[in-house]
DNA sequence: CCTGACTTTGAATCGCCAGTCAACTCCAAG
DNA sequence: CTTGGAGTTGACTGGCGATTCAAAGTCAGG
């Protein structure tokens, strides 16, 4: 119920949230303008508040939603592996910016770093950040636990510590890439991110690309 | 020449912008007006435009201009100790947001991300980000250098490579910590960044606060 | 072919705020 | 005392953009 397609098929709310979220990734949630979000959808203006309530509340949506689809694109694919040690990698690879341009990625970290911004001041998004960050590092520390449950990875501290250093790790340097800090590729994020993972966990790394 | 001081003493340029960096962390870089600015100094909108170019360019300069005292007080501190592990402490003390009260701390955090947000879209910022960043890393890797030449750290992986990995984490969990996540607290934090910075320099920690 | 609910439009309204400006204060120098 | 310039004020302008709204359009069911 609640939400269903439109007669051609289209569900507009599930578009215009998409839209809004391309629009604050080009734009940044400051310059992004009800119209702009209309015109990527190709409707009017109007329309865009006649299926949310204001531009605050959308905002709010588009950029949790953006990254709601993140977290399920990603444990899909864990879901998938068997291996710990790929998981972890896969992992690694999907939160580097930039790395993969199969997923024509709009950039998560961008609107991830603009849902900090507003956490700031808005207790609601603090509320949702906190449950959306809770999940990712769980991720982490779930795959540190597989891997240990099947050997591949020695037991040490505890894994939710870890996840919490390795996922407070790879926010820092995501924003580094994002920023596209010349002393900084996708490669050496994605490179620092194995080796450390490695050293805290405590598995050795393949020498170089297929050792 | 340049800029004096006025009659009455007062720095107004310096004076404005650090009446802007506090608006700017109260209401954060998007709710700050013209208006927001001048009252906190006391004087009128005008004068703001008097002293500024505009708005953008006093943001902007706000936001750096913050920083750079961060980082001068940093400095400060360090040249005055001796051993790279109480600089080491020291650095982190003063990174964890929220941890000490005595600098009416005006959680430099919240500006840095700011200039996050704005960099992705201001090439001029970015510029200067990279470099506020880059002196951030070298501070760490100085001390790890240090360390290394009085013995107090062991040898080992490249100082700058360690700058890069350790400060990315405090990047990241200052976030964690900044939003107040409930699952984190200011001295989780401190505790967590001296933990693995032990593991990945290669010292040992104290245990507990005094052993 | 009607009817009415759901969609969509685009023009009109409305408040807000950056930036401008003419006038005023204050002071130092002559 | 002047005078001139820096500093300061606060009212005013202009444009922008969120939100509203009346008028159309569309379509399913009768």
């Amino acid at each position: 119920m609640a939400r269903a397609r439109q007669k051609n098929g289209k569900d507009r709310h599930a578009e215009i949230l998409e839209a809004a979220a391309r629009v604050i990734t080009d734009r940044g949630l400051a310059d992004t303008r009800i119209s702009d979000i209309a015109e990527r959808c190709g409707v009017s203006p109007g329309l865009i508040l006649y299926y949310f309530e204001s531009k605050d509340r959308l905002l709010v949506e588009a950029l949790t939603s953006a990254n709601d689809q993140f977290y399920l694109r990603l444990s899909r694919e864990m879901r998938r592996m068997d291996s710990a040690r790929d998981q972890l990698q896969r992992l690694i690879e999907l939160s580097v910016p930039g790395l993969l341009p199969e997923y024509e990625r709009l950039d998560e970290w961008a609107l991830w770093i603009e849902i900090w911004v507003r956490a700031l001041r808005d207790q609601k998004l603090a509320q949702e950040r906190e449950q959306l960050d809770r999940r990712w590092r769980q991720s982490i520390a779930d795959i540190i636990r597989h891997g240990r449950s099947t050997g591949e990875f020695p037991e040490g501290e505890d894994a939710d510590q870890l996840g919490l250093e390795l996922g407070a790790m790879i926010d820092g340097l995501a924003v580094q890439t994002l920023m596209n800090d010349t002393a900084f590729s996708p490669q050496r994020m994605f490179e620092v991110c194995m080796d450390v993972s490695g050293r805290l966990i405590g598995f050795q790394l393949e020498p170089s690309t297929a050792g």
